[in-house]
RNA sequence: GCCCUCGUAGCUCAGUUGGAUAGAGCACCGGACUUCUAAUCCGAUGGUCGCAGGUUCGAAUCCUGCCGAGGGCGCCA
């Protein structure tokens, strides 16, 4: 387990000594010191800004810092280290001897499918909360983005030590139940559906399915979630609990959350109505909690159901909403903090419109009209990897366009092939391997520093980057991030692939050896980020 | 009118909490299979990072204003 860590203490060994460097310049270091990969190889393995952001504070020009900071380095100089140069405006570069890379794979083939774990999490309890939507219908294709984004987050932060449930809320109150209720009734008797009720087909379809004895209420709502997990599921999705927005008003959970409102003092009576003082936490007005008709608002229930998410023992609150929502999200906040929570232990990411187009044209999704593209049509048509990726390829906050065709069509221009390829490839050396009955030594008795072909190196340092990559992509709550690093990853293996043979006769043994375990080490990196996305990788295309 | 998100190559998008000459894929052009999968690889072309200021050693990134796109502003859900 001590080699498991070698090659993140690279970059901790680097930031120590010159640390100490500076110390010994007599220059205050408390500021956190900075290691990138810089995206030029010319710049070095690692580059660092110490001289520029200390500049001002030791009255030096950078360079000239940055000077002094590497004659202190050279006097002790970290392992691996070959050079460590000045560049451009007084940038602290370090190259490092490819023996490093030869350790991150001997890490990475080490930890398997741990490698690029971290522990930022530290245990701390998650909800992410996700896809809810009312039980009128199928699961349509507009709620896809937010499915594979919250799963995919879920996983993340998972893989980041957080301790994760995921739950679908069931808006099953309200007015729209008795609609769809009323619409299932109407079809069922031969009839048409209500003037403002459901008018797709979805409807005329389920009452041929119930039973004649059967509440159409309480059967429609069953039938919508038994179809709805079932499609999530085909999704990689699954939930941990679904919540039932009803189930509050019959648990008491409601009147047990505003009689702890009242308490609190932040609700109040006018014109025949209750009200949250929300304007005291931030929003723009106070909000009605209970109408004068006696009714709840929609906002009583969600902060009832808000203060048993917390009641349950959970740190941190994650809503993965639709643009459509997200005027909602101040006086959800203000209804957190009314409740004595700190509002930042809510948080809500709001996913921007997916816009579909096929042929050309945009495809309208609608419940209410008889134009609907379900999810269950979109799996069925795009498959699970295509769909999980492609909504996964870009941040979930600018608005995305999805080419159904173009998803759809096998060619090169969807990224899931090339990535499946690049694994696909990786499996058919051991099968190929195999048939001629190549055999594969033990990693101990393999020479990894035969490995110095550009391609090999560039193979290890994508693989090295994937700690930061999930880093950032868990604390950004930025699964696409992961999405990217697999390309790229799969892009060196494809390079590595072309140039670099394995199993040709040309190759010596010794170096065969040493690039099939590279290309181990490089399935592991492509298992690790698909698990992530929730995307699988078939052995062979 | 006010609030939120966004604006990067012809198209779809990346861009490591402010870094060096802004990168991929697709499309277009030119190359590479006697080989472990050519669903691949290599090269070329392509940019006023919406516009204008500001902050500083340094801005696609942060601040202000303007332009444009989408979404939201109910005792609806």
């Amino acid at each position: 387990m001590l080699n498991s860590y070698r090659h993140r203490n690279m970059r901790t060994e680097l930031v120590n000594s010159i640390r100490k460097a500076l110390g010994e310049l007599g220059i205050d270091s408390d500021g956190e010191i900075l290691l990138e990969q810089p995206a030029r190889r010319e710049h070095g393995d690692f580059s660092s800004n110490v001289a520029l952001k200390n500049a001002k504070s030791a009255g030096l020009p950078p360079r000239d810092l940055a000077a002094k900071i590497i004659s202190k380095l050279e006097t002790d100089p970290p392992k691996y280290v070959t050079k460590v140069d000045i560049a451009g405006p007084g940038f602290v570069n370090f190259h490092l001897d490819p023996a490093w890379l030869h350790s991150v794979m001997e890490t990475v083939l080490e930890q398997g499918a741990d490698f690029g774990r971290n522990n930022v999490g530290d245990g701390r309890r998650v909800l992410v909360e996700f896809v809810s939507s009312n039980p009128t219908g199928p699961v349509h294709a507009g709620h896809a983005r937010g499915a594979v984004f919250g799963d995919s987050l879920a996983r993340l932060l998972e893989f980041s030590g957080h301790y994760v449930e995921r739950e679908f809320y069931i808006n099953d109150r309200g007015v729209q139940m008795q609609t769809f209720a009323d619409s299932l009734a109407a079809r069922k008797a031969g009839l048409e559906p209500p003037e403002d009720g459901y008018q797709g087909q979805y409807i005329i379809d389920w009452a041929a399915e119930m039973p004649d004895d059967a509440d159409p209420l309480a059967w429609g709502e069953a039938h919508a979630l038994a179809k709805a997990e079932d499609v999530l599921k085909r999704l990689n999705v699954t939930y941990d609990t679904w919540f039932s927005e009803r189930s509050m008003v019959d648990s008491g959970a409601i009147d047990v959350t505003l009689a702890d409102l009242a308490e609190r003092g932040v609700t109040y009576e006018s014109e025949g109505a209750l009200w949250l003082r929300s304007t005291d936490y931030g929003d723009d007005k106070d909000r009605v909690l209970i109408k004068s008709d006696g009714e709840y608002t929609y906002l009583l229930p969600d902060i009832a159901y808000h203060r048993d998410k917390f009641a349950r023992g959970f740190d941190l609150l994650i809503n993965v909403w639709g643009a459509d929502h997200h005027g909602y999200v101040p006086r959800m906040r203000a209804a957190v903090e009314s409740l004595g929570h700190d509002p930042s232990d809510l948080e809500v990411i709001i996913s921007q419109l997916v816009r579909l187009e096929q042929g050309g044209t945009e495809v309208k999704i609608s419940k209410r009209s008889g134009n609907l593209i379900t999810l269950e049509d979109l799996v069925d048509e795009v498959g699970v990897d295509a769909v999980r990726l492609t909504y996964l390829l870009q941040s979930v906050d600018t608005p995305q366009t999805v080419d159904l065709d173009l998803v759809v069509s096998q060619s090169n221009e969807n990224p899931v092939f090339y990535v499946q390829m690049a694994n696909a490839r990786i499996r058919s050396i051991g099968r190929v391997a195999a048939d001629r009955g190549i055999e594969r030594r033990e990693l101990g008795e393999v020479d990894l520093s035969l490995l110095t072909h550009d391609r090999e190196l560039e193979v290890l340092r994508s693989l090295f980057s994937l700690n930061d990559v999930v880093s950032v992509a868990v604390r950004d709550r930025e699964p696409h991030r992961i999405t990217t690093w697999v390309r790229e990853l799969a892009g060196c293996v494809h390079g590595f692939y072309h140039d670099c043979p394995v199993l040709a006769d040309s190759v010596d043994d010794e170096l065969r050896q040493a690039r099939w375990w590279l290309m181990e080490a490089a399935g592991v990196g492509l298992l690790v980020g698909l698990s992530l996305l929730g995307v699988d990788a078939p052995e062979r295309m």
